[in-house]
RNA sequence: UCCGGGGUAGCUCAACUGGCAGAUGCGCUCGGCUGUUAACCGAGAGGUUGUGGGUUCGAGUCCCACCCCCGGAG
């Protein structure tokens, strides 16, 4: 399989030292990069809809081959206008591949594992078996037995219709030995060339396809990893796969291996998007991120912020919140901020009230968005080191921008 | 006024015939969350058992008096 321009272009319009600002041109439309992607797992950006989506200012979401499989299954889907029709987005998607999962079902949270605690246990028996085939598994919702193979995962996210599939791949554990890593990386080079065996054959006309750098922590595997989904000529490249134990490890793991990429390819960073991440990432040449950050701290009672020092993010439930009339962040152009106060936030929060999750989520992903949007216009501008270094010394987006 | 029921953690409630004052939920404080099984997970704090006496080796528990709440009667 070749790239194709009629499934995807990609175009570099401005450069800032490594950053990139990009065009990448879809099936549903262009998206501006660098970009961040909000997570729509189950086929809904949890408590948006999709108009809010693209209101805020996103061209692209992410769905997941494992959960829709799953439920309500990708031929239902298929029958009801695909994963766009069915969920209302009329923008670019792109899905996962399920790989991720057999990691994350296995071996509890990226975070957990590496840490080597427990937090919420692995499901119990969820992942039957892991061959050169494929993977079985056990549904989290019934506890009926599946199997996702290369093959499978095409297959499914055709039926879904995204405009970029990923191929299947396994995210080896942190605390996985170098032979496993190596042997797993090898195998998953195996099942990306059947991915793209399968997708040149019968895959969608207007789907792209991007693959994955695996290798885990060693140089040498993520080198090796590079080149093999370099030759594959995919549409694109993610990063994925174990980054580290910390973030000055994975900022280092990630800086080598876009050193290791073409300079052509849309590179995305799978699971990273904390907003100095996003400034970090794009200032070595990463053009797009998928995180569950945003929403998820949102459903959690957190408001991202300008605060370096507080991992850029605040607790709107604690109580010292209580009595502020000012805004979650001043400045902020987000409906929670312009309109309310972040004593209501706090209120509505600790109140169990859906309105407060849905001002958190809208606050977090209008505040990425912003992150994002800036660093693109600093970019564009030739000011890029400034905006990141304004950033990570605690400058709101709308000021570092300015 | 009389009869009955009841006062235990901030709230809601346990504690068999007297034997180390506890739980669950909520609430509270703190911590965590990076290709979402997550509007979630974890930890912690919190007490003169309404008050004052008495019996007993030992009282939330039994006895006496008082205070307060609820229901019923008048």
């Amino acid at each position: 399989m070749r790239h194709d321009p009629a499934r995807l272009s990609f175009e570099i319009v401005a450069r800032d030292g490594d950053a990139r600002a990009g065009l990448l041109r879809t099936s549903h439309g262009p998206v501006e990069t660098p970009c961040f992607v909000p997570l729509a797992t189950r086929g809904s950006v949890k408590g948006l809809l999709p108009d809010e989506v693209s209101g805020i200012g996103y061209e692209i979401v992410l769905g997941n081959t494992y959960h829709l499989m799953l439920a309500p299954g990708s031929e239902r889907i298929a029958g009801l206008g695909g994963l766009h029709g069915f969920m209302g987005w009329d923008r670019a998607i792109i899905t996962d591949s399920g790989g991720f999962q057999v990691f994350s079902l296995a071996f509890g949270s990226v975070a957990d594992e590496v840490k080597g605690r427990r937090g919420r246990p692995p499901l119990e028996g969820g992942v039957l078996d892991v061959g050169e085939d494929g993977v079985a598994f056990r549904s989290y919702i019934d506890g009926s037995e599946h199997f996702l193979s290369p093959e499978r995962s095409m297959e499914v996210q055709a039926a879904l219709g995204s405009d970029i599939a990923l191929v299947f791949d396994e995210c080896t554990p942190f605390r996985a030995d170098y032979d496993y890593t190596a042997r797993s990386t090898e195998r998953t080079h195996r099942w990306l060339q059947r991915c793209l065996d399968w997708h040149g054959v019968g895959g969608p006309a207007g789907q792209a396809v991007f693959g994955i750098v695996q290798g885990g922590t060693h140089e040498d595997l993520r080198r090796q990893s590079a080149a093999a989904v370099a030759a594959a000529g995919v549409d694109g490249i993610a990063i994925g796969g174990t980054l580290g134990k910390d973030k000055e490890q994975m900022r280092g793991v990630v800086a080598t291996t876009v050193g290791m990429l073409p300079a052509d390819p849309a590179r995305h960073l799978l699971g990273i998007g904390e907003p100095d991440d996003l400034v970090e990432g794009i200032g070595i040449g990463i053009d797009s991120f998928d995180c569950a950050v945003p929403t998820r701290l949102g459903r959690h009672g957190m408001a991202l912020a300008p605060l370096p020092e507080r991992r850029f993010r605040y607790d709107v439930r604690k109580r010292r919140n209580a009595e502020e009339p000012g805004p979650l962040v001043p400045g902020c152009p987000c409906p929670a901020c312009v309109r309310f106060s972040r004593a209501y936030v706090h209120y509505l929060s600790r109140a169990e009230e859906l309105t407060g999750v849905r001002l958190l989520t809208i606050h977090n992903l209008v505040y990425s968005r912003e992150l994002v949007a800036g660093a693109r216009e600093a970019i564009v501008a030739g000011r890029f080191g400034g905006y990141r270094d304004a950033i990570m010394a605690g400058a709101a987006p709308w000021e570092a921008s300015v």
